[in-house]
RNA sequence: GGCAUCGUGGCCGAGUGGCUAGGCACAGCUCUGCAAAAGCUUGUACAGCGGUUCGAAUCCGCUCGAUGCCUCCA
């Protein structure tokens, strides 16, 4: 199936500033290269949105029947604490402060993403590599860019020089900024003699004698510079210019940037045909991020140990609440939001949930070709997927519509929109149905479905005592009674 | 200080130069033994001030405010 064929999509491309009609290098194949964590620590929940949103997009690709190589990467050396230029590595920091090997601390927090991601019923990329696996490609590519002229060595350690650069190529041209600008605007910083200029960026750096990470090099025993990785393992398995790059909004100016600079100095052009960037997710009107302790992670969430919320939420309900914003707008995570969009999941479920005993009749109030055109073209402008959400709830109110013997529907169109929403919900959006549950709770349905049996002879014998009991007891453990045309159905809260 | 993004009804969040998503909450009605659920109905919002226009929340300018980046962060 090549639906991509029927259908036109544009996305919002950061270089250019402006929404383009997608077209990839080769008909019918995608590459996309997406920024991957830092392994250091636990992933938080701003982490989470960003892999998401392009979960959400390699999910939609895929729906339309791409082949989609998605390469996300795991940063397991080189990005440091500090300075671009001058602090420690962040995994030889934690190890260091956890007393343990520098890949036990990446092991450990490696599985956690996983972990994490799974809950979140996210698809696995194509290829997940690692920089400390790639570290013979990023040794070739900074002597390319040193025999291009862009980068110069210095006592071991090797930077890129961005003047040099500017002169030939156009530094700056994705975030906006203007080289002349950074430099007239640098802040003093101390210790910084060793660069030709306060722009430049490491490549490569020396290892001191203390430094567990360290490879050998033309120019010593070192370890490379954060940008470098992205570079290396985005062209060598998607080539030199690929499709799509995507990562959080903040990785735009310098990582990004740079990540460019470098594919140009090696390559001689542009590595990258449409750049994406997705927004941050705040917490209390301020970004989250761990440094700041203003962050929550996704397991504090599903458990509900936190001083953020009232109650726990489960991961389906967290990413229906992310999937309700564009990935393109900042989005403020709070109890509230959280409680209004769990309602609106349970009710989106439950729709689906009923679609199997929907009557059929042999004419339709709902017009259903139009409506599924709507959502992929709610899809097709830059993966708006709160427009998407919009348009699946107006087919939950034909349903509603429908059970009530309000409106009507027919077998064709039935199939349709079961295909439709099964599709939309579970495979371009990722969401999972709750009631898809265990053996386990399939015997707590046959019990409930008891008691409800019960509850109706009480009722038809007019004895509410009996009847009210069990409907209260039943909601007193969480399952709620709904009595409607067709019987009494419940729900597991 | 520089660059950028944004400011939408009680809350969360889309969107377009005129036909004004959606969810949650609220109110009324229908249904119901009662309730819940479900359905129907109502709510006309786009920071402020100017300007362009027949017409702007949507375009332009200014003011105020928020956030992000400029230093590690998705």
């Amino acid at each position: 199936m090549q639906a991509f064929k029927n259908q036109t999509l544009k996305i919002y491309n950061s270089l250019s500033g402006k929404k383009e009609v997608f077209k990839p290098i080769n008909e019918g194949h995608i590459g996309m290269y997406v920024c991957g964590p830092t392994v250091y620590s636990n992933v938080h929940l701003g982490n989470c949105r960003t892999f998401m949103s392009f979960d959400m997009i390699f999910r939609y690709f895929k729906h339309l029947g791409f082949k989609v190589r998605y390469v996300r990467n795991i940063t397991d050396a080189g990005h440091l604490v500090d300075d671009a230029d001058d602090g420690e590595d962040k995994i030889a920091k934690k190890a260091r402060l956890e007393q343990l090997e520098p890949m036990e601390v990446v092991q450990r927090y490696t599985v956690d993403f996983h972990n994490i991601l799974e809950k979140f019923n996210f698809l696995p990329p194509s290829i997940e590599p690692t920089a400390t696996g790639h570290i013979i490609e990023q040794i070739e590519i900074i002597k390319t860019i040193i025999n291009n002229g862009f980068a110069y060595e210095v006592n071991g350690s090797v930077y890129f020089d961005v003047t040099t650069f500017n002169e030939k190529k156009e530094y700056g041209k994705l975030s906006g900024r203007k080289l002349e600008d950074m430099i007239a605007n640098t802040r003093e910083l101390a210790a910084q003699s060793e660069k030709r200029n306060p722009q430049d960026f490491a490549l490569w750096k020396k290892a001191e004698p203390e430094h567990i990470m360290r490879w050998p090099s033309p120019w010593g025993d070192g370890f490379p510079g954060w940008h470098l990785e992205c570079t290396a393992m985005s062209t060598k398995y998607l080539g030199e210019t690929f499709d799509i790059h995507g990562g959080g909004m903040d990785l735009k100016f310098p990582h990004h940037e740079c990540e460019i600079a470098q594919a140009e100095a090696c390559n001689g052009h542009s590595p990258v045909n449409y750049w994406l960037h997705a927004n941050m997710l705040t917490l209390n009107g301020k970004k989250m991020a761990k440094s700041t302790g203003n962050s929550i992670l996704p397991n504090e969430i599903f458990t509900g140990e936190n001083t953020f919320l009232s109650k726990a939420f489960s991961p389906s309900v967290v990413r229906f609440f992310m999937m309700q914003a564009h990935y393109t707008s900042i989005l403020d995570i709070s109890n509230d939001a959280l409680l209004a969009s769990e309602k609106g999941f349970n009710k989106l479920m439950e729709a689906i949930d009923s679609l199997n005993k929907l009557p059929v009749k042999n004419n339709s109030t709902f017009n259903i070709e139009q409506w599924r055109q709507q959502c992929y073209d709610a899809m097709n402008d830059d993966f708006n997927s709160p427009i998407l959400i919009a348009k699946l709830f107006e087919a939950v109110k034909q349903i509603n519509l429908i059970k009530e013997e309000k409106g009507s529907i027919t077998q064709e169109n039935k199939t349709i929109l079961t295909e439709t929403l099964n599709s939309f919900v579970f495979d371009v959006l990722g969401l999972e149905d709750k009631n898809t549950t265990d053996n386990s709770s399939n015997k707590i349905d046959g019990v409930v479905e008891l008691l409800i049996e019960l509850r109706k002879e009480a009722r038809e014998n007019k004895d509410f005592a009996t009847s009210d009991k069990i409907r209260n007891q039943l909601a007193e453990m969480g399952i709620e009674l709904k009595d409607g045309k067709e019987g009494t159905t419940f729900n597991i809260l």
